[in-house]
This record gives C-alpha cells, sequence and structure tokens, in this order.
DNA sequence: GTGAAAGCGCTAACAC
DNA sequence: GTGTTAGCGCTTTCAC
C-alpha cells in the first residue's frame, strides 16, 4: 500500500517512508504477473498486424501506438501475421491467453475488414483498417482531405488540366483519391478521362508507363496527381526522359509522403503524408480510453493528411 | 496434465480424451499469467530497440525475431527507445518487471555499445550491436563479407579503378566498407585517395556531391562503390548530369540493398543486403537456446551480407 | 492505524 | 492410476 500510494491514510506518513526506504534499499520491484493474476489487468496491449514490422513507413504506426501505451504504462506485446485469417485468429487467442488488456489491430494500408470472431469481448481497435458497418471503433486517414489538400496546391498555382496517374490494383486508397481528383476536374468542366492514366502496379515503373501515355497526348496536363511517392518517381523519368522540367513545364504532387523518397527526389516532392505515428498514436489513447468505458459507443475516426509542401509545384 | 501432456502415463488415455473434449466444448484456454507466475517463465521475449520500429529497414530484424520467437511458442513485448541509456535502462526494468525470459538489445544500424547494468541476471542477446570486449552474446553483419562481394563484382567485369563515394559520420559500417574498398584498391597499386571522396552525410545529395568531385577529376573512376543506397541514388543523378550513362560509362555498386531504392533505380542497382531478417532471427534463436544454457559460453556471429545483383555493372 | 488471511489460475509434490 | 494440497507474489477484505 506504501508503494501503490492506495488505501488513503490507512499507512502513517513515517511508516510508508520505511517502506519506501526498504523498497529503494533491496532495490524492490513488484511482479507484474502476481498482480496480474490478482487484478486481472496485465498492462499490455496486444498488437496484431499484418506484415506492419515489415513494411517500411508502416511501422510509424508501431511507434505511435508504443509512445502512446508506454506513456500509460502500458507495454505492446507484439504478433504479426502474412494477413491470413486463420493466423489472425491465431494470434489473438495467443493474446487473449496472456490476458491483454485489449487489442489493436492494424493492416498495413488503408482497407475494410471484418473483424475475426475471436475478438468477442476482447477491447479492440481498428488501425488503418475499418469494418463495412462501423461497429467497431478505427481510425483510417483522411484520404479524401490529403486528395484535396494537393489539388489545392495546383489550383493555387493556376493549374487546371490536372492528370491523375495510379495504379489498378483495387485498394481503398486508390478508389477514394481517384474519385476526388475526378470530382475535382469535373467542376472544371474537363474530361477527366482524357487526363487518367493507370497501371497495373503503384510502383515506380508503373509510374513511368503511365506517364508516358499521358504525356504524349496532344493536350498534355500541366500537373499531375500521382497515386503514391512511388508512381511519382516514375513520372519524374518519364518528364525527364520527354524533356520536361519539373516544375517547369509540368508540376506534381503526390501521396504518401515516404521519407526515403519524397524529399529525396529532385526537385523535392509535394505529397500528402500518411500520418502512420498519430494513427497509432490515437488508437492505443481511445482504447485505453476504452479500457475503463467498455460500453462506450464505437467511433469512426478520419485522421488529417497533413501536406508536405515541397518543390515540384510552379505556377501553371 | 491431460492438456499439457506432462505427467506420462499418470493419465489414463481415455481419461485424457475426456478431459480433451471438455477443454474443446468450453474453449477453456490456459491462463498464461497463473502459468507464468507458477513456472516463472511467461514465454515472452523483451525487445528493446534504438528507434527500430522507425527505421525503415531495421523493421525486419522485428519481423525475424518475431517469427523465430513465435515458433518457439513465445510472443515479443517491444520497448522501443531513443537509444538515450537513461531511457534504455529504464525500458529494461520495465520488461523485468513482467518477468520475460530473456531480452533482446537491437541497434538500428551497426555499432560498439556498452549493455546496461539493469540487464545483470536476464539472458541477452544484441543485435546489430557488440561490445567492445566481446563479453555478450551478439550478431552483427559482416560488413567486410559485403564489400568484398560487391567489389568481386566489379573486379569479375574487369573493374581496377573504382572509387569509393563515402559518408564522413563515425560509424562502424563507414570505417569497415572504407577499409575494405582501400585494401581493394590498394592491391592493385592504385593511389586510393584518387578515388576517394566523402560528403558530410550519407544522403542522396552528399553522394551527388561527393560523385560530382569524384568524376570530374582527370583520371575519373570506371566504377563507384558507394556507401550506401541513398548515396547511390546521388551518384546516379551526378551521372546523368555529366552525361554518363551506368553501367555503360560507369558502374556502380553499393550497401543496404534498401527495396524502396535498389531496385526502383534504372538500372537496378547491385548492392550487399543488410540481412535484418536474418539476425533477428538468428538472435531470437541463440536466446531462446541460452534459456536453458545459461552459461553458455557468449558467441559474436557476423551475419553473410548476400549480393543482390541487378544492372549497374558492366564490363570496363 | 495495523495484522491476518483469502484467493487470482496454475504446476508439482505428496499421498494412497 | 487418481485425489489433494501448497504456493508462485500480489491485492483486497475482514477483523481488531
Amino acid at each position: 500500500m506504501a508503494l501503490n500510494g492506495t488505501g488513503g491514510n490507512r499507512i502513517g506518513s513515517e511508516t510508508r517512508d520505511r517502506v519506501l526506504a526498504a523498497a529503494a534499499e533491496l532495490g524492490y520491484r513488484p511482479n507484474t504477473v502476481a498482480r496480474g493474476l490478482r487484478t486481472r489487468r496485465t498492462h499490455m496491449l496486444g498488437f496484431v498486424g499484418d506484415n506492419v514490422a515489415t513494411t517500411p513507413f508502416a511501422g510509424q504506426m508501431i511507434r505511435g501506438a508504443h509512445d502512446a501505451a508506454r506513456e500509460a504504462g502500458f507495454l505492446l506485446l507484439m504478433v504479426d501475421t502474412t494477413g491470413d485469417p486463420d493466423e489472425t485468429g491465431e494470434a489473438i487467442a495467443a493474446l487473449q491467453e496472456r490476458q491483454i488488456d485489449g487489442i489493436l489491430l492494424a493492416t498495413m494500408y488503408h482497407q475494410v475488414i471484418d473483424v475475426p470472431a475471436e475478438i468477442k469481448s476482447t477491447p479492440v481497435v481498428l488501425l488503418d483498417s475499418r469494418t463495412a458497418d462501423g461497429s467497431v471503433t478505427s481510425v483510417v486517414p483522411d484520404e479524401r482531405g490529403g486528395a484535396l489538400g494537393v489539388l489545392a496546391e495546383l489550383a493555387a498555382a493556376g493549374h487546371r488540366r490536372i492528370g491523375h496517374v495510379t495504379t489498378a490494383e483495387d485498394v481503398e486508397a486508390r478508389h477514394i483519391r481517384l474519385t476526388t481528383w475526378r470530382e475535382h476536374v469535373t467542376a472544371y468542366g474537363l474530361d477527366a478521362d482524357e487526363l487518367f492514366a493507370e497501371s497495373p502496379e503503384g510502383r515506380t515503373h508503373g509510374g513511368y508507363d503511365a506517364a508516358m501515355r499521358l504525356l504524349r497526348r496532344p493536350e498534355r496536363p500541366t500537373a499531375i496527381f500521382c497515386f503514391n511517392d512511388r508512381m511519382a518517381m516514375g513520372v519524374y523519368r518519364a518528364a525527364a526522359e520527354l524533356g520536361l522540367s519539373i516544375p517547369g513545364d509540368l508540376s506534381v504532387v503526390s501521396y504518401d509522403d515516404q521519407e526515403l523518397i519524397a524529399p529525396e527526389l529532385a526537385p523535392g516532392l509535394t505529397s500528402a503524408a500518411l500520418p502512420h505515428y498519430e494513427m497509432g498514436s490515437w488508437a492505443a489513447k481511445e482504447l485505453l480510453r476504452r479500457l475503463d468505458e467498455p460500453d462506450a459507443e464505437p467511433v469512426q475516426h478520419l485522421m488529417p493528411c497533413p501536406i508536405a509542401r515541397r518543390d515540384s509545384v510552379a505556377p501553371a
């Protein structure tokens, strides 16, 4: 009671001091396992990810969750899976055996998922994914906001003929970014199809290919909004090959703001950042809050994507 | 005993079946906390990293350790720090309170460290770092081997005037890679200083700067060995500006094999890979082994760095 | 203001 | 082959 500060004035201040002194002298540290057995609180959060530790930028989600948890005296017990449902179920079971207080269920990119049945009564918050019906608390990036942000950068520089280079992969991010862009150019009365090019894969080569096709059209766009930084890297290469200078002849904006790419390109790439750290932190805090308030209504949170402004945009 | 398979033939097979059936029916899962309290084994490994979750490629170390641990029924309890010794000490204490069975102490890049005093009796394996005196079991990349490997690629293509572009930052990797290169070109009777250029920072811009200086010298090298992929990215840019084609006029090899860079450059960059996954896996397995054999002699392991061959090397 | 004891869910030793 | 019990290190209730 002296150590925990519990029991109010049940314990004399002089007695408490003696206890504290003895503890310090002995280097005493409470055994959290025994405490957990008794209190049924382990002060551990389970973190289940699908290849999150492996995915370069998604690691920031771990870090965000970690920091928020640690600040509250919690530690993260990690299980990384391949995303396979059976494996995820097993991971959750392994975590529950260890009596974790709650679960953070993370995906390496924004997607819609079903929550595994195993979770049941364990409090859970979804990280970078959400359920179709919104029945589980979750946080995902505000992709629409981010797309509007980079499009606004171009608009402010006077661009109207803004092309879009994207992947054909069927992911949430593609749909939202594409839809937002389409609305934007359509609002100018432009034909979106004429300004659109996609490639099977959202990587450098795909970006290069799509950009080559787009930039060779009779009325080429004055700016391109890329699905992601990797595709933007390909767009840079295509522009160089066609003798177009960035941002002189062509402005480029993108999404993801990957630290290994966006700031390293020449010129630096203006990109909407995926707020991985913030999402991780938000999810952990929200989960912690829910441990004390198990009946709180589920929340769907959209995390803003700040725009990293660099030198890839110039007046049209 | 039926569930754990312990107690040998103490329990009848028919009785065991009944127990198993009942457990399955109830969805019974043993409480690992209670078990840990009794057996003093939690089947959790502490993973202490300095910004490891944050560092893009180092995440593979976590994944390697995770997979090896999980295969043995262990889970990773993560603490990420800034690398500050006090913080690391506190992290270790937090882990010990939770009765973890052993500690993996990881750094985000290869370095020489002192082991925190707190560790004491807890079994520990160092990941991507080592002690000066070799008193603690550790695994680091075989940087010399990797450097020899990429230099051999160049030698096999007939290159002798091999330049080196590196960082001035005082890190293990710089020293080993530099020394290995110096020995290599000196063995050809060349003056290493004429083929050497460094920049304050090991990033793209630094690589560009150093390469510009190096490639403008009267007798320019026919190939460049770069400290890392980011600097290589700058070397590519410099070569392009000087009208030198890669690999036609200049071959380039590098170190790290970062997935976001080496395969994405055009042409693909030949690079020695940092075996992060393998190091993580080795460290966890070795730690697990040591839990049962606490008195085993410390081992210093060098993990080979495989060469990722791409298209940046051509005959001299 | 303080001492004593029960019990969290397990494992292992001890009976028979 | 099976039933019983102590105890891991804590927290909390009860008694005084």
